[in-house]
DNA sequence: CGCTTATTGACAGCACACTGTCGTTATGGA
DNA sequence: TCCATAACGACAGTGTGCTGTCAATAAGCG
C-alpha cells in the first residue's frame, strides 16, 4: 500500500542527503581547523583513534576502531610517520604488526587540534541542545545498524 | 568556563563521528544497490539532480543544487555522457555552457535506481519513525548552517 | 610436527571530491 | 562602445576511501 513515494521527498531520502551535506561540511570545517597544524581531518581522526586507545595499537586495530579498512588507515599512518607524528614499536604479540605510537610531536598536535575543536563543538552543541544531539546520534546509529543488517556489513573481508 | 571536555566524549564529537560512519554506510549501500545498473552513488545522485531540476541544466547548476564543486560534478557528467546516460543540448543563454539532459537510457536507469531504493527507504523510515527522521534532518541542517556561518561557507569561490 | 585458517602489512589500481589555474563567454557599468 | 567582473568549462594535481591481491606471521587442529 505504499503511497507513491516521490524519491525526492521521501523522508529517508531527504535525511540521507542531509547526512551527505553535513559530512562534507564537517570534513571541510575540520580541514580548515587543523590545517595550521599541518593536519587534515583524516590524519586528525587517526591521531585521535591512537590516543583514545591508550597510545599504541597496530594499524588494523586503528581501522577496526574507526570503521575503515586497513588499507585506508595504513596510508594515513605512513603519512603521519613520514611527518614524525607517529612512530612504530615492536609488537610482542606479532612480529610484523608493529604498534603505532604517538610521538611527542604527535601528542602535541592532537592536543592542539582538540583545543581548536573544543569551542566549535561547544558552539554546535549549544545551537542544537544536548537533547537533540543525543536524539540525532541515536537515530543515525539506528540507521547505520539497519543498513548493515539489510546489506551485509562493511569491514575487512579480505 | 567550560568543563574539561574530553574530546572523545563530547556530544558534538560523538555526533560528528556518527555522521561520518553513516555517510560511509549510505554510500556503500547505495553503491551496492545500483551497481547492477552500471551506476555508483555519485552517478545516481547526479542523475537525480538532473531529473529533479526538470531534465536540463548546466553542470555548474547541478553542482550548486548538490552542494558540490563544478569540477567534481563535471567529471561524473562526462562519465555519464560516455555511458550514454546523459547528453548535451545547446544552451540558448550560454554558448559554452551546454545543458545536460537525461537520455532515454538515463531516465530508465534513474527510475530503476529509484525503484531499488524505495523499499530500503521505507525500511529505514519504519525503523526510526517519521518523527525521528524529521527531527534528525532538522538537527543536521542546523549543524550545517551553524558550520557555514562560523567558518565561511563552502561553495565555488573559484 | 605439519597443515589449514585468520590476521596483518604491503602494493597496485579505481572512484570521488577538493583546490588551483586558464581560456572562453555573458553581463553590467563607465 | 569598451572594459571589468562574473560565470562556466576544462585540465592538472592532491587527499581520502575503496577493492583486489600477495607474502609473512600467528593460532588452531589432526
Amino acid at each position: 500500500m505504499n503511497a507513491v513515494h516521490d524519491p525526492f521527498t521521501h523522508p529517508a531520502s531527504r535525511l540521507a542527503l542531509e547526512v551527505f551535506r553535513l559530512n562534507g561540511a564537517l570534513i571541510s570545517a575540520g580541514d580548515t581547523l587543523v590545517a595550521p597544524l599541518g593536519l587534515t581531518s583524516a590524519r586528525w581522526q587517526v591521531l585521535g583513534a591512537i590516543a583514545e586507545a591508550g597510545g599504541a595499537l597496530p594499524t588494523a586495530g586503528i581501522a577496526r576502531n574507526m570503521g575503515l579498512t586497513r588499507q585506508s588507515v595504513q596510508r594515513v599512518v605512513d603519512d603521519l610517520a613520514a611527518r614524525g607524528l607517529v612512530c612504530f614499536a615492536t609488537n610482542p604479540h606479532h612480529k610484523r604488526a608493529k604498534l603505532v605510537q604517538l610521538t611527542a610531536a604527535g601528542t602535541q598536535a592532537f592536543a592542539a587540534a582538540s583545543a581548536r575543536w573544543a569551542p566549535l563543538a561547544d558552539l554546535l552543541l549549544a545551537r542544537i541542545g544536548p537533547a537533540a544531539a543525543e536524539a540525532a546520534a541515536t537515530t543515525l546509529h539506528q540507521l547505520r545498524t539497519t543498513l548493515s543488517e539489510a546489506g551485509a556489513g562493511s569491514g575487512d573481508p579480505t
